[in-house]
Formats: C-alpha cells, sequence, structure tokens
DNA sequence: ATTATCTATAGATCTATAGATAATGC
DNA sequence: ATTATCTATAGATCTATAGATAATGC
C-alpha cells in the first residue's frame, strides 16, 4: 500500500511523478475549465472530462481523487494564477508618476481583458465554494485584498482628489466599477445598454463617471500610456 | 389513453380538474423555488421536490411530464408574477405630480424588497434558459420592456434633467442602479463595502449619485412618501 | 366514473475501483 | 521497478413508469 499518494501538499491531488502526469493533470483541469463554466459541474460528468482532455476515465481517477477533487484542482489553479498577476500589478514601484484616472483605467482595460480570457473564474470559485464550504471566505478575501491594494494606491494620491470623504469615495468608486463590469460581462446579465456600447466607449464612460464622483482636481490622464 | 394530458395552454403541465391538483402543484412548485435556489437544479432530486412537498414522486410525475418541466412552469409562475407586479407599478397615473428622485427612490425601495422576498427568481430564469435555449430571449426582454417602461417615465419629466442627453443619461443611471443592486444582493457576489451599509443608507447614496448623475435641477425628492 | 395519490421498480446514468497493459527514466 | 494509462464493471443514484388504492364531485 505504501504512503497515501492523497497526503502531498495538495491533498486532492496526486503528486505526479513523470513529465506526462503534469501534463496530464493540466489537460484535465483544462477540460474541467471549460465543461464546468459551459455546462455546469453537475452536467458534467466525468466520463466527459475524461473526453474532452483526451485521457481516459481511469486515468482522470489516477491523478485526482474523485469528482469534487477536479473542482477543488481548478479553484486552487485559478486562484494562484489570479494571485500571481496581483501581486505584479499592484506592485507600487509600477505606478510611480501615474495619477488615479491612469490607475483607474488601467483597472477597468485588466478587468474587460481578463474577463475574456477567464470567464470561467467566477464561476470556478462558486463552484469549489458549493462542494467545500469551509472555503467559503477564500475568494471573497482574495478579492478583498486586491481591493484593498487597490484603494492604497489611489489614497496614496489623495490630493487629486475633491470629495470630502476619500476613503469612503474610493471604496465605492471600486464598488461601482466592479459592478458596472460585471453588468456587462458577467454572462448571467440581462444585455442592457451597458452591453451595447463598445468596449472603448464603456470603459470610457466608467472611468469618467469614477473620476466625476471623487471630483478629480488635476485630470491627468493616461500620460504614460 | 383518451387525449393526451400534456396538450394544454401549458404542454408541460397538466391541467388540473379537482381542486387538491391545483394545491399540490403549487406545493411541488413551491418546493421545487427552494430547492433550486438553495442547491442548484441538477443537484435537486425529483425525490426532494417531492419530500418538500409533502407529495409522492408519482404524484409530481402525474402533474409535471417530467423534471424539466417543473422548471420551466415555475418560471411561467415567476415570470406572470413579475409581469403583474410590473403592470400595476408602471401605471403612469400611479405617478402624476411625482418628481425623477420619487420615481427612482421607489424603484430602489421595491428592488430591495423584491431581492429579498423573491430570492430565486434569477436562478430559476437563468436554470430554464439553460434547459430550454428558445426560451432566451423571454427573460431579458421582460426586463428590458421594464427598463424601457421606466425609461419613459423618467424621460416624460425630461425637464428636471440637466445632462445634455437625457435620453442616454436615463438609460445609463437605470443601468447603473441595477448594477448596484444586484452587487448588493447578488448572493453570487462577494461582500463588498455596498454590503457593509445599511439598506437605508445604500439606498440613500445610490439615489444621490444617480441624481447627480442626471444632474436633477429641482431636488424635489419624496413629497409623496 | 373520473381524477389524484401512493408504492414498487425497471432502465439509464454516473461515480469510482480493480486489474491488466504500456510507457518512463534511474 | 515504478508510474501512468487503459478497459471493464460493480454499486449507487436518479428519472420515469406501471399498476394498485384512495379521494373527489357530478
Amino acid at each position: 500500500m505504501g504512503k497515501n499518494p492523497w497526503q502531498s501538499e495538495l491533498h486532492w491531488r496526486r503528486e505526479g511523478q513523470q513529465d506526462r502526469a503534469h501534463k496530464t493533470q493540466n489537460r484535465v483541469l483544462d477540460a474541467a475549465e471549460t465543461l464546468f463554466f459551459e455546462q455546469g459541474y453537475d452536467a458534467t460528468s466525468v466520463q466527459d472530462v475524461a473526453k474532452q482532455a483526451k485521457c481516459s476515465i481511469g486515468s482522470v481517477y489516477h491523478h485526482f481523487r474523485d469528482k469534487k477533487a477536479i473542482a477543488l484542482a481548478l479553484f486552487d489553479r485559478m486562484t494562484r494564477e489570479f494571485e500571481l498577476t496581483m501581486r505584479e500589478a499592484m506592485d507600487p514601484a509600477r505606478w510611480n508618476g501615474a495619477g488615479i484616472a491612469d490607475i483607474l483605467h488601467e483597472f477597468i482595460e485588466f478587468s474587460i481583458i481578463n474577463n475574456k480570457t477567464r470567464p470561467g473564474f467566477k464561476t470556478a470559485a462558486l463552484e469549489a465554494v458549493r462542494l467545500d464550504p469551509s472555503l467559503g471566505d477564500h475568494f471573497p478575501q482574495m478579492q478583498r485584498k486586491a481591493n484593498k491594494q487597490l484603494k492604497a494606491l489611489l489614497l496614496a494620491r489623495r490630493r487629486e482628489i475633491g470629495h470630502p470623504d476619500p476613503a469612503f469615495a474610493c471604496g465605492y468608486v471600486l464598488d461601482l466599477l466592479i459592478a458596472l463590469l460585471r453588468a456587462r460581462f458577467d454572462p448571467h446579465v440581462q444585455k442592457s445598454q451597458l452591453s451595447r456600447l463598445s468596449n472603448k466607449k464603456f470603459a470610457e464612460r466608467a472611468l469618467s463617471l469614477a473620476c466625476s464622483f471623487l471630483q478629480l482636481e488635476r485630470q491627468e490622464q493616461a500620460n504614460h500610456a
């Protein structure tokens, strides 16, 4: 019997020893990412995942303890990617000389791109939490952390802000932008006037709304873009 | 064999002849509304629904052709309720003497209440569309219609609006409010600063944001509330 | 007499495992 | 020698139906 293969760092995924092991695991996760997003976790059978990953169902179960483990490993993979991106993006050094408008502009652009390339992120997170409620705080916490860092970047430039309560205003503006982005990109949401605008126009309007709410004084827009 | 019992107006639901038939059907739909919202359609078995509705699985299948039919009938029931409410709420006669701020205030309050009493509405709609893609436009169309009527109510008061493009501004403001409401009430969304505000504060801020975007001239707020 | 309800179960998945076969890399 | 892959299948649901029993209301 030897040691329990599931007692690795990620207890739900086998620690592969060969090269093809890692490749197969990633193919399985890619397949799951696609299918869980398109059809949902419950409506996707492990057989479906195996087929899409071009391997057998036995192989899937060799690498993942059970179906749930696939979803959890997928969430883990996405989380790592997201945190890596955030660490880079939020580095204060990157933003020397940039104004609030620049930062918000970049945030909007980044979110638009991210929503296109990783449409299944939110779905995967929700599924993971449903399957393992002990994860319940992980995703919100991660987002809250990103929000906090972003807010700090803005507040470091509070001289630009005309709003009487800069701390509140920054938080509110970020919530507002996130809400707008979701309204536009979440496929679960009705198509509205927001989705009829071009990406460019949408970004423009969102930015100008945010700037006017903050009552920015010097509109030093996009001088590094 | 007689005539096909499913060939009624709602082809997925049996036309009940007795009193208890209607009661049972409604109990089944109530059960489905609860369980589909809590666990999702796929994760809920027909057995679960029968148990929650306090009837047998055979009874469920007597009234509904298959599991899918339950979800479609539920969507149908919710849609009818929603349209009825809308018809009343949007009646222009109801709004004689009211200003834009009054209307928006009421819209926000109504949405808050509705989100509490019918949390499963959106979920049910999404499930219905997933099960029968030919319904794909029904829900967005309904929302678009409601939006249009609301927009008309606002535009009938365009004298109050200072924004240079009132038509665009009204559409944008409604999208904005809907996005904010979703960000606050959609359980699928992270808790943010928005959810930490009290309902009253939240409504206040949202309203004031909307009014300032429209550049309302006479702020005749809540003179009938 | 007709309609609604119940119990029991056939048949179709779907998850997960067992055991045989093939590939890897020390 | 060890690790990964495959095929075949046991066992657990879950959907949907058949057929018997009970309630309704003309």
